[in-house]
DNA sequence: TCACTCTGGCTTACAACGTAAGGAGACGTC
DNA sequence: GACGTCTCCTTACGTTGTAAGCCAGAGTGA
């Protein structure tokens, strides 16, 4: 009649909680491919179908990482001053939340694949223009420049060319000569660089700026 | 002896091109996901099996319909008239490449989760230097303007919200007080629109031209 | 002409996936 | 004690990508 104690071995009931968490381990740590239902499982000790009686399916089960991460991000952000003009400070919170999903880089991607939106990231988005709001911009520009920031409001942008395999300008074509020109300045600039041609933090922090820089012109009319 | 005569009836033999151009027939009417190597074998009148002997797998299927994809936007831009000054170029090729993506509304989402690069996108891209370049650029200036871009060079922004759903401000729980606030506006400001509370072209070549209209002014350093 | 290899199709089979269906044991309430 | 209800398990099914191997026809060299 013991079985109340709390026996080191024993295994914690599931939860929607620890499901979510053990998800993001997981692709934390072997990509976000590797989350299956029965991966998911094993790692609780558990089986595939028990998940199912704290998630709907797989697809709810992605949404709540997606939840969970946007979370994750609105703790950090919440957290810092937001004080002072309107462009310092979106420009950290925006910076900020990408320092979360760097820690999640599976992260965008999925978050670019979900069809239903998380509760945390349209929260993130009401702080956002009321940040923008409060800075001086009427409803109609912050709404604009929602769709304008796209994914860079969350902290990241579509990288289209998987890093990594662009430092070797030799290997492309010459039917390219535009690209095989720019890579191979863009390269001398900067040839001890153990980032490869480009560094990510520089060039999103460029289109970061680039659209601030203009959003803030649109909001004085100049 | 006259097996070499075209009957009505008989099947076209099997090539990369026509299994390419199958699965894009495949996701335009039913979306990317209905592209499975059994049922393009089927709409080809072929077994899945059959399909391997034109292309290495799955993924090399997706990377030539990508591939595909863009050599239509090639098509489309080389076509058009590149003279005079750069901006009014660039933008009317962007746009003109979105075009192609509206027909391909799967496009955007397989470009982004795709690891090898296309090399018709790659062209795309080294094309697209060289107007800058011949715009005044330095190709330092034209890297950055190319992640500053992203995917917006190819002509979609990610959409983290669907579409479809933004419409009804009232569903919104009132602890996110200022997306209802600007919902409210935004909505009462264009009260008939048929597009939903936001029209994405509009959206579109709001943010293309806060970028080009900064690049331009890093352009000429002022 | 014969035998050979290539090419491109088909058949069969398998492992991994999401998940439907239902059963077993622990718990609370009447 | 009977009865839900909650949580977890077992079994099983359909769908997916694809490995392995068979077979027919077309060249091709002896």
């Amino acid at each position: 009649m013991v079985t109340a104690e709390p026996v080191p071995g024993e295994r914690l009931p599931l939860s929607r909680e620890r499901v979510l968490r053990t998800a993001v381990a997981i692709a934390d740590e072997h990509g976000i491919e590797a989350v299956t239902m029965r991966r998911v499982g094993d790692e609780l000790g558990a089986e595939a179908m028990s998940l199912y009686h704290h998630v709907a399916n797989k697809n709810d089960l992605l949404d709540g990482v997606v939840d969970l991460v946007a979370g994750e991000i609105n703790e950090v952000v919440d957290a810092l001053d937001a004080t002072g003009p309107w462009q310092p400070v979106v420009r950290a919170r925006i910076l900020a939340a990408r320092q979360v999903l760097l820690r999640h880089r599976w992260a965008p991607r999925l978050l670019a694949t979900r069809a239903s939106l998380s509760p945390q990231v349209v929260r993130y988005h009401d702080r956002l223009v009321g940040q923008l709001h409060d800075g001086g911009f009427s409803f109609d520009l912050a709404h604009h420049a929602l769709h304008a920031l796209g994914s860079r409001a969350l902290g990241f942008s579509q990288e289209l060319f998987d890093p990594g395999d662009g430092g070797s300008a030799g290997a492309l074509p010459p039917e390219l000569p535009s690209l095989v020109a720019m890579l191979t300045e863009v390269a001398h600039d900067d040839p001890g660089s153990t980032l490869g041609w480009c560094d990510d933090q520089t060039e999103f922090e460029f289109g970061l700026d680039l659209l601030l820089d203009g959003l803030e012109r649109r909001r004085t009319g100049s």
